[in-house]
DNA sequence: AGACGATATATTGTCGACAATATGCTGATG
DNA sequence: CATCAGCATATTGTCGACAATATATCGTCT
């Protein structure tokens, strides 16, 4: 018997996954068609594993499709990107009430530590860990929550739509200094188990994260 | 030219509709497989437009599949429904806050008129037209968001799982008296354009149904 | 010359067949 | 009698081909 529950992956995963990220990415351009011939014979599979991949993408809000037509990659506009973090905040918000009350001491203090972490590297300047450490210290609290429907709304759903409305609008990295104060203190309350003022912190953050997004665009349009 | 934006329907889209609804009103019952043969000859179409509909099935977390396995759909345990119902806590507070601010003078109206009719046949006890009653009411404070994020999630993803938890685990119907003057509280605070007290009270609302829920459930099971 | 219509081309939708994997059965063995 | 190996069956994954629809090209007419 093997414990690591070997899922065989089928060449639709793949060619999925490798779109994703592409799409996700930027590599290919917003509003660029994806061709169903023509992305088979890239990845050197069938149209019918193709067409599976456009389905999930599909799925996932990443491309439109319209019949007889074909697929195209979702042309954003700000306001897309500014609706989708109302609804990010409204999740996460209660990601960490619920992780207030849900996560193990272990993981309130591994997430203690990561913020640890997190101080120095702020200080040091190090821009590209400061991205990568805001992305693991908001998927630890979802994570935290325990609650897998949640999960895998933000993880598999909205996460990767954010990441491409970023690149897309060349909104890479997060704000300058990743407003470790907040994170510091809801931190704080997720350890002092108060769950209102958990989701009452983590809405603010990200709605501040949306304001100075919102100015940023609009001083671009000007 | 056509004003009438006639989207052509496709033979997927059509078996979509069709397994979604049979599995949603339990017509399938939960767990049970869906088989990819079976259904093309039930449904009279090929393999591929079955696997294309299963593959949109999954997207919605209606039903679960395993490589070379084949597509079950899912059976449901309590748990996953209460989980459900903090999301939809979470998502349809943020509606109403949104709505308070977004929905126009006429959509409020329209929505008070709903409530007035929704008065009388709680009075006269018709069941049915309560829960019509019930759904249009949320429906049209989800609309009344205006965030086409936050619309498509809850309607074209939560409610229909919703729906299926509850007719699997024998929940049909919302509170017997739907909560009237919780509904009617609602409505106010949109009317006054208090978004704060909206998203509380829709909040309040459907985490009293979440816990009616818990205690008929876990009554059940002793 | 511009607009309209018919034809030609390309793309998507659908289908049936083959390959790969999982499941169930049969029978042999301890 | 239980267990396990091997085979037979059934189901899913993948593929290439045909049908239906949309797009592009070209010619004609006003």
């Amino acid at each position: 018997m093997n414990l690591a529950t070997e899922t065989p992956i089928t060449a639709a995963d793949k060619t999925f996954l490798e779109l994703r990220t592409a799409i996700v990415e930027g590599d290919v351009t917003a509003g660029s068609k994806l061709s169903e011939t023509e992305l088979s014979t890239k990845y050197a599979v069938s149209r019918a594993v193709v067409r599976e991949a456009i389905n999930r993408l599909e799925a996932c809000n990443l491309i439109e499709r319209k019949p007889n037509v074909g697929a195209r990659v979702v042309d954003l506009n700000t306001e897309g990107l500014l609706e989708l973090y109302q609804v990010r905040e409204s999740l996460e918000g209660m990601a960490a009430r619920l992780a207030a009350s849900n996560m193990t001491d272990q993981e309130v203090q591994a997430l203690q530590s990561l913020l640890e972490k997190h101080y120095k590297t702020v200080q040091s300047g190090d821009n590209y860990y400061q991205e990568a450490g805001d992305v693991d210290f908001h998927y630890r609290i979802i994570q935290g929550s325990k609650n897998s429907q949640l999960i895998t709304l933000l993880v598999d759903g909205i996460y990767h739509l954010i990441r491409m409305y970023r690149v897309q609008l060349g909104m890479s990295g997060p704000r300058v200094t990743t407003a470790f104060e907040e994170h510091r203190n809801i931190v704080n309350a997720i350890a002092n188990r108060d769950p209102e003022l958990a989701e009452m912190l983590m809405r603010r953050h990200i709605a501040y994260t949306r304001k100075s997004l919102q100015n940023k665009l609009s001083q671009e349009q000007a």
